[in-house]
DNA sequence: TTTAATTTTTAGACAAATCTAAAAATTTGT
DNA sequence: ACAAATTTTTAGATTTGTCTAAAAATTAAA
């Protein structure tokens, strides 16, 4: 399994959340920041190999086995990034890029010993589950800040979206995973919302809120 | 720099301390296990690069350039080996090939502070000297100890060869860094060697007293 | 239900890295 | 010094992964 097929096996992974039928060919060029040409010819030579089933214009859909090798290196992912957290002094807006590359090294001890080394950590530093040794993946109870009502509360678990503007965004509004949101005022003209977090009001966008993840505390 | 042009400048870089002009294109063929075209290619293009000298029928050379990325790869590759020996509980015989993947992950910060998180180690599970973060690299004083005479004794400093097939056998002789090694006696035929290492005698081959690296204690 | 817009696939080209086979240069042996 | 052996380079082919431009299929709009 090369590197490439292996970014292409995630990324269908992660988007097949979003779609019944196949993952179609332009949301794989979108997310990979290739051309649709590429994913085109690349989803052939991994349905030649039998590890995503592909129809003509049907778009893409993984196999059993596609699946737990994609599993295996979101396991790896999560599992690196929680390493350079912890160990490493990196801050969650730092990790993505670099555990882009470590999740491809090759070596099932090594990551049975990270995972003993951080004492078998559920989650990484954005929220996500981490897969067991055996590919489980627990799923993690949580709805969008975008759908919250005025007057809900909840607890950040979660983000959509691990790129460092993003989090760096969060930061700077110490929007962090475990803090208390409360939704004061909601605009219906463009979704923005005023929230409070440690008695400070501010008002987020729409397209913000919609990359948070809370969990409901009251309702 | 690819992952390819890397482990070329590492190669050169290792093979040029045994050679006053240029390295041969079979030299780094053979310690590459490729074909000899191949790498004739490469290094053409290291040289357009500016990272090597080359003139035809000539060998390779580093360039300051060249000299530096290979030494930063290297610096990679032993902290890696000394972190999976020190963090994870791997043993030496099972460090290396890891580290050949490990030591092309880019990111300064990483590296840093995988430098840290060790404590600053001098040098990785197999003795050898690991390349401060500017490229200075400190010469071990070591004697290989099939050049020993009979009844010389040395502590063993460092290994040649790396290869798990060799570190297990080593280990079943129980040689280690930091053993006190005697030569009780040597074969002139064969140049192999009746060992006493803690109380224990034995014998070995000359290929294997030729990768191993003693610094003199008495003399 | 035709036409228009969008999505997807194909055809053809290209760069990186490798290989085999053959040619050229260098080194060695007599 | 000349022939033989060895080393190195070139020529041509192949695989992987990508791209642009054009054709084909699907979906949306009028
Ligand atoms: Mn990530
Ligand atoms: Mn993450
Ligand atoms: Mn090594
Ligand atoms: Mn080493």
């Amino acid at each position: 399994m090369t590197l490439s097929e292996e970014n292409y096996l995630k990324t269908v992974y992660n988007l097949q959340k979003h779609y019944k039928k196949g993952v179609p060919t332009n949301a794989i060029a979108e997310e990979m920041e290739t051309k649709a040409s590429s994913v085109s010819d690349m989803i052939k030579r991994l349905a030649e190999k039998e590890l995503l089933f592909y129809k003509k214009y049907q778009g893409a859909k993984l196999s059993e086995t596609g699946e737990k090798h994609a599993v295996k290196v979101v396991r790896k992912h999560r599992l690196w990034e929680t390493f350079l957290v912890e160990k490493l002094n990196f801050s969650w807006d730092e990790v993505h890029d670099i555990a882009e590359q470590l999740e491809h090294i090759e070596s099932e001890k090594l990551i049975k010993e990270l995972d003993k080394l951080l004492g078998y950590p559920k989650t990484d530093p954005h929220g996500d589950p981490i897969p067991d040794e055996d590919g489980n993946v627990v799923k993690v109870e949580k709805r969008m800040l975008a759908e919250f009502k005025k007057g809900e509360q909840g607890v950040c678990v979660g983000v959509n979206d691990s790129s460092s503007s993003f989090l760096q965004y969060l930061d700077k509004h110490q929007i962090a995973l475990g803090k208390v949101i409360t939704v004061k005022d909601k605009e219906e003209f463009d979704g923005s919302m005023q929230l409070e977090v440690d008695h400070r009001e501010f008002n987020i966008s729409n397209l913000a809120a919609n990359n948070i993840y809370l969990k409901t505390v009251n309702s």
